[in-house]
DNA sequence: TCGAATTCCATACCGGGTTTGATTTTGTAC
DNA sequence: GTACAAAATCAAACCCGGTATGGAATTCGA
């Protein structure tokens, strides 16, 4: 188990993952060609596309994997769904936010939603979330209504991180960010459960 | 004015929208290709691509042209957003879409949500708009909120579309999906309006 | 150590999209 | 009508992301 080959396969990856991020980060997305990850991290550019699938999941390596369909389904007996959301997102900012490496995350934000075409591959990740999310909710309301509020949902939960994002990006300090973050989920959470004609508020 | 050169081109350029969106039904998205298109419209493909940026675009021609942010902006004082949108698309569906060509619209539709590279575009399509009605929104409320209304806004106007289309591959008379969409319309306004938590109905 | 399976590689290829530089077509001024 | 500048078109080469091929190297299990 957990042999030699295993091992440098998970080695290899790494490595590519490693020197593709370092790459991006250096030269912008678009400016630094598969080709050129091949070579930097001594694979054939054939052998990298069967570590990783286009060249926009090397950039997402690790990214949006919010299991919101699983959040859902797991919450305990008598929570609504959006109130099992609003929970895990609060826990997760009080939490793993904190714990995480502040420059690495904004790094990688700002490699994300700097490329059109890494902005595009994050929403197409949602969106599969989206539609599993959206499953999980048929089994109480009916198919059509489940699939509007996952919609609402998917949609909130991206526009908060580019609200993040640009708050970061317009020279707000980390901490600051973050406390807006909050902020800023707690009325995203308001508006799915209340409406957009019912909070006026502030 | 309207010299021939402007006619020519707009004849060209309709010559070639015509030629891609045949091909397109007749063989599918990915089955055809750029250089196909050129060939049976006859221009080279240089001159395909100064007229549509990009192969996607071709079967785009003519969609997603809802303006969200002018419907918004042009309503009659008193009037919230959400009531403006909701009215647009109630006369929309009462009027212009009676009166279109139903198997154009089905085809059209089955080709874009047929393909994830033309779901993906049309998406993206959709993505601008949000933008540009999350800045109108802005004057009322503040940028994040109005990001996080437009967000939402966008986000059901595409699952409406979504539906219905749903409805149609699975079988449905047009006539039955156009009644159904219109049913679920004013239940996405609702929960827009209300909020999840307050739209049990039915 | 031997053979089977797996991995890797170089290379050629495909399709979308751009660049280049020459050629044709159109508008306009005479 | 002619001449000339602007604009449009063209063929061809090119770039890049991604796939297919067929062979060489590596690892595994016995």
């Amino acid at each position: 188990m957990a042999g030699l080959r295993e091992r440098k396969k998970e080695q290899t990856r790494q490595r590519i993952a490693a020197v593709a991020l370092r790459l991006f980060t250096e030269r912008g997305f678009d400016a630094v060609t598969v080709s050129e990850i091949a070579e930097a991290a001594e694979v054939a550019k054939a052998t990298l596309f069967t570590y990783f699938p286009s060249k926009e999941s090397l950039a997402l390596e690790g990214v949006g994997q919010d299991d919101l369909a699983g959040i859902v389904a797991r919450r305990p007996t008598g929570q609504s769904p959006l109130q099992a959301l609003r929970a895990h997102y609060q826990a997760f900012m009080a939490g793993q936010m904190a714990a995480m490496d502040r420059d690495a995350v904004i790094a990688r934000m700002r490699l994300i939603f700097g490329s059109p075409a890494l902005s595009g591959a994050a929403n197409t990740l949602l969106y599969q979330q989206r539609r599993t999310l959206a499953s999980v909710l048929a089994e109480e309301h009916g198919a059509t209504r489940a699939a509007l509020m996952a919609a609402q949902i998917a949609a909130t939960l991206l526009t908060l991180q580019e609200s993040f994002f640009h708050l970061l990006v317009s020279g707000a300090s980390p901490a600051k960010a973050v406390r807006a973050l909050a902020e800023d989920t707690e009325f995203a959470f308001d508006l799915l459960e209340h409406g957009i004609e019912h909070v006026k508020g502030q």
